[in-house]
DNA sequence: TTTTGTGCAAACTGTTTGCATTTCC
DNA sequence: GGAAATGCAAACAGTTTGCACAAAA
């Protein structure tokens, strides 16, 4: 790992979940059961699994959910999981979005377009939105005579923790 | 090629080049030399087949590269090349950006940090620069205590020639 | 003459696919 | 019953590395 950019989150969220988010996380799970349905694509207990560990979390690379399933013992090959987000993706519930080694697959179900505020100390990533840039955008855009369809900001920096640790703090 | 992120540069600029450009490139390659001097790093013909092929681009992949190079009878194997591009990211001449399947390196040497408007139609790149963005990454930086590194910005869309065309242009 | 680069082949990593089998609708 | 998902293994693409040899400083 010696590429400019490095850094892989280490996002491991709790197993348990406090009930308010257990709720919506239940309610999301229907919304995608339910969308899933209309396109004839079935649902499984792996699937569900997958589902539901990718929707605790914002963000997650397949290594990621491949880990939290595993240690949670519900068991599923990193292709069935491949599988999954790529339906995700295609329904709209995931986003994948290439970042270092791996693909990281942004949670969209609840949120519109954001951007990122990546670590490289220790791979923290801030999730931000900013109208600012919709200006831009569309000033850019314009001037080139081009029609938009998606954007991908990513500010690299140190956070507050690494800057002052100079080794680099192993976040949870 | 299934991805969100799809379409690579087509990028193959004539094999003969202007005689202002290639003054330019002239001091350009020379200033790479005297740089990898200085640092005890070496001058074959290889590396300067190389440096002089990238230097003629404004991004390009390392298949991008060794297509050029063959084509125009300087063959070099592929480790070769990705061995001396990372000696010029390394070097400061060169910064790699994944994009889609492959890595971009894009030529820095005579610009500073720029942009990227990507027709995701036939992979045709515009760079810019926008000071807008700059207030963008303070805020967001001092708002979450981050000293900023780096960034990336990509903005997906159609070209105007893809928009019209409902097939892809093909640009060269 | 020592250190660095080259080039071939083999390894490695993330991701996809073929295919027989199982499961959902 | 028929379409779709699973799970294993094998394939694949981009990239890196080990090593013997060649070449630059």
């Amino acid at each position: 790992m010696n590429r400019a950019t490095a850094a892989v989150v280490k996002s491991a969220l709790p197993d348990t979940i406090s009930g308010k988010r257990a709720l919506a996380t239940q309610d999301a799970i229907e919304r995608v059961r339910s969308s899933l349905g209309r396109s004839r694509l079935r649902w499984s207990p792996q699937r569900e699994q997958i589902v539901l560990a990718f929707l605790k979390q914002d963000h997650i690379t397949i290594r990621g959910l491949y880990g939290f399933l595993n240690r949670n013992g519900r068991r599923a090959p990193l292709n069935t999981i491949y599988r999954t987000m790529r339906v995700l993706c295609d329904n709209g519930f995931a986003q994948a979005r290439r970042f270092g080694e791996e693909t990281h697959y942004d949670n969209i179900s609840a949120k519109g377009d954001h951007d990122h505020l990546i670590c490289t100390g220790c791979g923290y990533i801030v999730e931000f939105e900013d109208p600012t840039i919709e200006g831009l955008r569309h000033a850019v855009a314009s001037a080139n005579g081009f029609h938009l369809t998606g954007r991908n900001l990513e500010l690299y920096g140190l956070c507050a923790v690494c800057r002052v640790d100079e080794h680099p703090a192993v976040r949870t």
